[in-house]
DNA sequence: GATGAATGAGGCTTCATTCAT
DNA sequence: GATGAATGAAGCCTCATTCAT
């Protein structure tokens, strides 16, 4: 019957529909500070359904934060390289990293809020290194093709690579608060933002360009 | 008498003792997650002292978040820099600044908590840009030095070179649990520290080496 | 179904039981005095349910606080004064005004209390001149009258003549315990209040007969 | 030795300075409302002082209590009330009461919150029914004149003449912000005040001037 | 007598969760 | 699945009072 279908589906609603308030909520006050209540609220149904759904606020915050890594690998994954250098692939992946995280501060705050909690939650979840594999792959592929074409000098592992450009990328955003007022700037400005953009490209390929000592 | 130094001196002990409670327990759950009876209890003295000497759990929260930026330059002013070279200056600060990151995981909770707070109590705090410009113009000169001596081929800001550095110390800290969880390794083994510890200077050093292109 | 009608009736009950509690509590102690745990012990239901129902414990004073104005004239409305001259309309006024106080001490205390408190809660409240507007009017109307039959030869406001009774009336109840101390008696003996009901019509009738100056 | 004179007159000093700050605070506050940190900041001593010479907080509630009463009526003694007319002397005497009253609400208030007390300080007090007798014997003395002389045909106690001026007069101060607020008007304005105190001296002339029914 | 610091009981309020309908 | 009402443990904070010097 449609009857199950139409109700599963609604139930989906419903499930992505809190699960968006949520994230709101969690990555705005962290995992203490989210209220089930405001959360309830938000949504277009009642705490009831959250307590159904999620069965409860720490199932809630282990759901949201299972969906944020999937995105945005998948975001990543999206990104046509086809016929690039190694030295504009990674440049591409670079800019989107960039950008993923200037424009998902939620997502940024989430990473924080996880760590502030050790990592527990996400370590109870699917998340698994599974997720990351496409990236550090991709990241091996550029480095050898670099290091084949003599172009790269250096030898770095992708994780250290990856870490490398992600650090930046992300601390830019999840401290902006902290160092915009201790260093007496507005780190988010637009041209901070395009100056940032272009320095961590061309710092890592500065290196990468580097003769070992 | 010794009486009014002695009085006054327990009042110190009783606040630091408190503060120092306080910064584990606020380092450790966060604002929101931090109880002010755990607290109490990890003290000589009690829940009303805790009130008498900071007025409520906010006014704790901003002395502890007071006490650390301080801290931090502090030690960062104690260096001896004298005779060094640009590059052996800034690799002496680099190194500085990732192991006091590595060593006061509580300094590096603190300030991703109060970004997470987007920075609402540091701005009502009396840590201002002054507590940094001894560092910027540290790099400063570095870079001037640097670029006099035909060193340094890059032109880039103290703040600019201050956070490419920062961004990466702080992130393997902040942010170990869910790198650690999601890329299959542990971020703070000592193998990795001593790695990323070189590979961080060897990057900056490399773009500062390189010619603008 | 009834389901709807009985939960909001649930509401209802609590409401009222909390209510009912909360006004001998405040009324007994004070807005400062009163007792949140007081209150609630007292009822059928748990502290929770206060702050679910009323907010705060201000909340709730100013809940009881609209019931007790309304009570007061719904009752007054309730007289029957067909067929009566002046005289006897006045007296029946004075006489329920006498008594309305003397058997709501309650009602005595809560004014006292919110006086107090300087009636700042009185006038957040909905209580508002309009529910005077009945018995001023009516005062008129027996002023005007007593005047057209050359019976009363005093000119007098209904305001007036409302304090001037309700003033007595009331201060035998809320002043009555330091009276008694300071005066050495007890001002709500039975044949004081026999005496006082009295009194206070006499001394109001007399005014009103006798001649301006 | 005079040093012992300045002692127990700089303990008086503080004992009166204590006690009238207390006086506002109380009168201000009511009894469980009064801040015993408060009262200690508005003198020119400390906390410890008042604990030192009244022993708890309800000793200085007790003390402040016991001044009110003694002052009022002596005041009221030093009236002039020489070769006065009964009828006279009585207004002058009201008066007296209405502006005491008015000009006085500490002391309005400190008596509506020894009420709310139900009476319980002032019972374990000095101040017994001996403070009014002077007040009570004198308005019998004029009761007795204004008879005698054929002026007053009301039977009437003194205690109850009392009652009915002083109602009023209390009436008018105490509850002032209620009946503002109910009435749409402002019982303290000067045109009412002005109006009130003659009218409360013509209503209780003409009831003494009247006969017995 | 004077003072700042300390105590501890108890006050107000919040909030995740469950229940009845 | 949906909803308002209810629960109770636990959180933050206040305040009369006492102590040490």
């Amino acid at each position: 019957m449609s009857g199950d279908i139409t109700t599963s589906r609604d139930a989906d609603q419903t499930r992505q529909n809190i699960l968006e308030v949520a994230l709101k909520e969690f990555s705005e006050y962290g995992l203490t500070g989210a209220r089930v209540d405001r959360i309830a609220k938000g949504t277009r149904t009642t705490k009831g359904m959250i307590y159904y759904h999620f069965g409860d606020k720490d199932g809630l915050y282990k759901a949201v934060l299972e969906e944020i890594y999937p995105k945005l690998r998948k975001s990543e994954e999206k990104l046509d390289k086809s016929n690039l250098s190694p030295i504009e692939e990674l440049e591409k992946i670079i800019d989107f990293t960039f950008e993923y995280h200037k424009n998902n501060e939620n997502f940024v705050r989430m990473v924080m809020i996880e760590n502030i909690n050790n990592g527990e939650t996400l370590r109870k979840t699917d998340v698994d290194t599974g997720v990351s594999q496409n990236i550090l792959m991709e990241l091996s592929s550029i480095l050898i093709r670099g290091q084949k074409e003599k172009v790269f000098n250096r030898n770095i592992s992708p994780i250290d690579l990856h870490l490398l450009y992600t650090s930046f990328c992300f601390y830019r955003v999840s401290n902006h608060h902290t160092v915009s007022t201790v260093l007496g700037m507005n780190m988010l400005s637009s041209s901070n933002s395009i100056r940032h953009k272009r320095l961590v490209k061309d710092v890592i390929i500065a290196y990468l360009l580097s003769s070992e000592p």
